[in-house]
DNA sequence: CTGTTAGCGCTTTCAT
DNA sequence: ATGAAAGCGCTAACAG
């Protein structure tokens, strides 16, 4: 009574195939995993039947093990709800998946739990580490992540920012201040004069770029931003919505508001978010003030993110190729671990010239 | 001249921190991996002086082999830049952080690679598989995805579906029907009557039945859906749009268009969509072809993804408890995979009764 | 409490 | 072309 227990709880393993094939494991692995295949046709034949049979799925930890390298890559995001996030994430999970490499999400809203994630992410020595943020983070743990980050490459990994060229690491770029300048010029075309910026921190590369290429074109324009019509925030819908709340309340908004208003008791007319999900955020705070987004003001974003069309209503913005930035730091990495050696600069640009994508929420005035 | 190069680019092992603390390697992975230290103090500090010193990060693929078990689990999703998903897997990798195990993020848009992600999901052996589609998909892969699973679970592993009950496998459950009653009650006792119907597949649960509580409704307020207002899609934006697109140019939508129109030549007075995106993409459509939706016709969505308060007009819809749903997921996951016998029943339920939420798109008439 | 010693499943020389 | 054997880094009995 042979105790072939169908229902045994255990995967076959490479030695249960190379014994049922009546092989030695080496040249199961070999037919099975390994590169050049140099195995007489017949037992590869054999090898072939005995896994499909057993059912045979190579443990992925074991060979990761046996080979000292993972195929995989960690992808940290500050929040996968974010459209941003979700649109790089799929570039970057596309670009992989056409590799065969998989792509592991860790999410890390802060700069404790991101420090925490690149640590757990080493220990699995992935074949790289992409990080898109939404900001940058002065914390103290910024030098560990940077240390911890340096570790991983002299160990042979590779680390990827997307949008984030303040740390020593090679990062995907974009032309922000061009598409900063093209919006601008396209604000004070449609004949507004009195903005209100919603920015994110100056230290974060793209907010600060973003507003470098504003202001120089306001300037040319004669426009003088008024200090008070500017506002902080993180770039989500949150803070955009937070930040409006707080103009509004502070009576800088509009001239009905009395003397508080900003630009000398004018009032802004248009609302210049530096990333959309804050304009997104920005529109329906203006509406809880009775101020219809797109009509009273006018409203900017920046990144086109896809829902950004389907919002009410539509946004103006700068397009990003946020799919292709995704895909753009998995070649890098790849690259970079396929052994070329250094793979290019450490910026890596993503499209020159941002498109400007005129739909209704900056109507001419 | 020590050779104590610094650069070594192969990180420090278990072996290095037990022969720097001059312990052996057991009492070294004692203390820093191991459960009940039973280690004496002194040599406890020490392995941590070296660890630290040598900047120890254990190798998560080696901990996975030795112990036969990975720290992960994985989620499969059609498609993570929408904004369905991205909540599911917000919740999913929020509740699976606060376990510490990391989650692999896997997107599989069709029945192929989905076959082909959950192939190499088990080669990697995790707690758990999450697996969330758009739409129960026919196709002969399905059989082949069963067993694949069934193998995986035969193996100790867990597979959960979120929102599909057709495979026998346990799975995150909502009351569709409830919620569909509840806003069809809505339509008609805002004064709708001759609702136009975009579904998803009949095959998938999630769409059926809330058609079917759809139905029962309209039904019973004396309203027969005109066959020529029902049209199909798969859950997306895109598909709503084209759906919409399709109805249009069939001359359905509106009486303008003749005796085409549905219900005997009036036309439709409202978009029933079963899913938030395909109303999103249904209002695009919609005012592609001149028809303001919330103003010419209303429109209703289902899932209440975050930025359905966004869009033009905001959308009325039922709320689902989404990130909720990916918490529920991982729950009973990790519970299972705890050793916890059968944890509960196939069904995970959650939240009873969907709240319908009122926004714009659909005013009373 | 701690060290020894088997493995875990797979890859990869190195012989044959 | 194929097998034997030595690891990969770590865990887990099993003795002390």
């Amino acid at each position: 009574m042979a105790e072939q227990n169908d229902k045994n709880p255990s995967p076959a393993t490479l030695m249960d195939v190379a014994n049922q094939a009546g092989v030695s494991i080496a040249t199961a692995s070999r037919v099975l995993n390994g590169s050049a295949r140099k195995v007489r046709n017949e037992s590869y034949v054999k090898v072939m039947e005995a896994a499909t049979k057993l059912n045979y799925r190579p443990n992925a930890y074991a060979q990761a093990v046996a080979k000292g390298t993972a195929p995989n890559i960690v992808l940290l995001v500050s929040d996968i709800s974010d459209p941003y996030f979700a649109a790089v994430s799929q570039g970057v999970v596309k670009a992989a998946g056409e590799q065969g490499v998989s792509v592991t999400i860790g999410v890390a809203p802060d700069a404790k739990s991101e420090l925490e994630a690149v640590r757990k992410a080493t220990a699995t020595r992935p074949r790289g580490i992409i990080i898109s943020e939404s900001e940058r983070i002065d914390a103290p743990e910024r030098a560990q992540l940077e240390a911890e980050l340096k570790r991983y490459e002299a160990a042979g990994g590779h680390a990827v920012f997307i949008l984030n060229r303040n740390l020593p690491f090679p990062a995907v770029d974009v032309a922000n201040e061009v598409g900063a300048r093209a919006i601008a010029k396209l604000i004070v075309d449609s004949g507004y004069r009195r903005p209100a910026i919603l920015k994110g921190d100056d230290n974060y590369r793209s907010s600060k770029e973003r507003l470098a290429g504003m202001m120089a074109v306001f300037d040319k324009a004669g426009i003088t931003v008024d200090p008070k019509a500017v506002a902080n925030g993180r770039f989500s819908r949150t803070e955009g919505y937070a930040a409006i709340m707080q103009l509004a309340r502070l009576g800088r908004l509009t001239a009905a508001s009395g003397a508080d208003a900003a630009y000398d008791g004018q009032g802004v007319d248009c609302v210049v978010a530096l990333n959309d999900v804050m304009a997104i955020g920005a529109m329906s705070a203006l509406r809880a003030n009775g101020i219809e987004p797109g009509k009273d003001m006018g409203v900017t974003g920046f990144g086109d993110i896809p829902y950004s069309a389907d919002v009410h209503p539509s946004l103006t913005t700068v397009h990003l190729p946020l799919t292709e930035m995704g895909q753009a730091a998995v070649e890098r990495v790849l690259a970079s671990s396929d052994g070329d050696a250094d793979a290019g600069s450490r910026l890596i640009f993503v499209q020159s010239a941002p498109d400007i994508v005129l739909r209704e929420s900056l109507p001419r005035r």
